[in-house]
DNA sequence: TGACGAGTTGACCGAACGGTCTACAACCGA
DNA sequence: TCGGTTGTAGACCGTTCGGTCAACTCGTCA
């Protein structure tokens, strides 16, 4: 599962084989498909465990901490991720979920479902994190933390998306702007020390 | 190439052959590449055409209406092909262009950058539109209309994305406000008949 | 000791992959 | 009528695809 997961959001699902997979876990295909039913039920399983997602930055929320500053120092993170990711490999691979979302959700129910399933856990998280700002008084008017932290989820896979296509990493970092927007915290210069 | 684009479109690339291609075009693999170099020259072909973007919503602005008014009809008029989509195919599939980039951006330089001329399109005419409203009095405070644009592009494409992923048409509607909070139109109730 | 289940191995399946090649048909201006 | 170009037709290349299978190894427990 982990060299699927790599292989998967290196090169995409359509693109890797089977035996691609096996061979980076040194393992043979018969083992492969004593344990799996199908590629389709490795990937799957990959996306509900959660493996798929290291793009996942919030685990979940550390006490102690202002709202506002969880959501952008989970932005933050995704983009030192972005920045390490094109030093490194030379190319920007996106959100390991949305990436195979995009390619397969069409296609396969199953990994379209695990699909969403990530996508709600990422929203749910943001969401709490929204009411915790809200509470602290720094996100103002009639905010549905659900609704903003949906509006968050899909800004951030454009985002990614974008910096992915544009392969630069600059991309990502520059659209942070929009991200507070949407959260409703942009111009709070409240705590000394974040952005 | 019109078959390529609805397949590509469908199926995603690495889900269709150059078989498939030929076979929906009536066409022989022979005569194919004779035209083409590759799979992958298609490909690249139908992204720079504007073939494989029938997502493109706004072709040249027409004169005469509201630039604010132009940004509201693109968003419906996305979100009535998202709608079309789902009642007669019973699946979303996204932006064209935007689920082909995320599936091998990483893997084609040619594709991906075929994919990055689109997306500067798009943000483009979004800019020019924005250029409008801010002449128009609809867009207030220090707005630079390339980011903002930027900004749209990177939501409508997530929001795209997520409501391909949940495979619900009212994802993508239920997150229009979120794109007008980006432009930064949100309130106005100049004209009396537009949403 | 011996039977059994868990797991490994590697050969094997038919189909499809992207791409090539040669032969051929149709039309062209000269 | 000819030679050349433009395009078609379809067999063919080696490779890989997702998936299957029977034979085998090995640790466990009785």
């Amino acid at each position: 599962m982990e060299a699927g997961a790599e292989l998967f959001y290196a090169k995409g699902y359509n693109a890797v084989g089977v035996q691609e997979v096996c061979r980076a876990a040194s393992a043979h295909k018969g083992s492969f498909y004593y344990f799996f039913d199908s590629k389709e039920a490795l990937m799957t399983a990959i996306i509900e465990e959660g493996r798929g997602a290291p793009g996942i930055v919030l685990g979940s929320p550390p006490p102690g901490v202002r709202g506002r500053d969880l959501a952008i120092m989970a932005y933050d993170a995704a983009a030192a991720e972005v920045d390490a990711q094109y030093r490194l490999e030379g190319h920007i691979k996106g959100c390991p979920v949305g990436s195979v979302a995009a390619e397969i959700a069409t296609q396969s129910e199953p990994i379209r479902g695990a699909a969403c399933g990530v996508l709600d856990f990422m929203a749910e998280t943001i969401a709490e994190v929204v009411r915790r700002a809200i509470a602290e008084g720094d996100v103002t008017g009639d905010a549905d933390p659900g609704a903003i932290a949906e509006r968050a989820v899909a800004y951030v896979q454009g985002a990614l998306l974008l910096s992915k296509t544009r392969n630069d990493p600059k991309v990502f970092a520059s659209l942070k702007p929009g991200y507070l927007l949407l959260l409703g915290i942009e111009g709070h210069p409240k705590p000394p020390r974040s952005q």
